[in-house]
DNA sequence: CCCTGATTCGC
DNA sequence: GCGAATCAGG
């Protein structure tokens, strides 16, 4: 697999929305989750929360331990170096905290104008991104979905004209199939809502799509797709 | 053990 | 540039 852009973008997506790693490989597919975390770093992505290097306060421990590098590689083998020079730089006292974003009164004593904090200012965005490729958003994601004003009596809202004869999950019944049509998360995204194979959570012709009878080796016909567009193939 | 990200370094 | 191997913390 290679890094193309649309695999750039859902890395850059999900790494800054918070994803582990792991989860992007597994939506990227074909790739490790060392690949990722490899590529983050090649664009410069880091600064995450880590396990390992969130700890700072920890430096009497940290420079009571001479803990050399041990320079892991499988393939050396090799002694480690005698006499690892210190290669750290002494630690340096000047790197006081940083007054970061703390506001800084101008010079005639005004408080600057702060813009307005985009809401939640550094809280992990929870994105993930479903089998279909479209990205599930949190609450407080996303720029401006805020309802511009507020309405003076609540109306029930209407179904979008694009679904507003189709099943949505609101109409579900046992009466009616409830095989999903579409992706989650598209606007069209429906039921199927014809009357069911009495017994069945789906139409007859749903259900010849969800039970598939057992044939014997070699006459097995190809599977139809799966709803979603079924598992990935990786 | 599992998970996580960081890092190194042969390719 | 890529990513397996490895490290190290939770």
């Amino acid at each position: 697999m290679s890094w193309t852009e649309e695999r750039i973008a859902t890395l850059k997506k999900m790494w800054e929305g918070g994803s582990t790693a792991s989860q992007i490989a597994e939506e990227l597919g074909g790739v490790s989750r060392n690949a990722v975390i490899g590529k983050a770093h090649r664009l410069d992505l880091k600064a995450r929360p880590s396990p390992v290097k969130a700890n700072d306060a920890k430096k009497a421990k940290a420079a009571a331990k001479p803990a050399p590098r041990p320079a892991p590689r499988k393939t050396a083998p090799s002694v480690k170096p005698a006499a690892p020079k210190p290669q750290g730089q002494p630690a340096q006292p000047a790197a006081e905290a940083k007054p970061a974003a703390a506001v800084t009164p101008n010079s005639d004593g005004s408080i600057p104008s702060q813009p307005l904090p985009n809401r939640s200012p550094d809280l992990p965005k929870i994105v993930s991104v479903g089998p279909g490729g479209f990205l599930r958003q949190g609450p407080g994601d996303q720029q401006p979905p805020i309802p511009p004003a507020p309405p003076r009596r609540l109306v029930p809202a209407k179904p979008s004209p694009e679904i507003a004869d189709k099943t949505s999950i609101l109409n579900l019944s046992d009466k009616v199939c409830r095989w999903p049509m579409g992706h989650p998360g598209e606007a069209d995204f429906h039921f199927c809502g014809v009357a069911v194979n009495p017994g069945f959570p789906y139409c007859v012709e749903h259900c010849g799509r969800a039970y598939q009878a057992q044939l014997p080796r070699g006459a097995r016909r190809p599977p139809p797709p799966l709803p979603f567009g079924g598992p990935r193939v990786r």
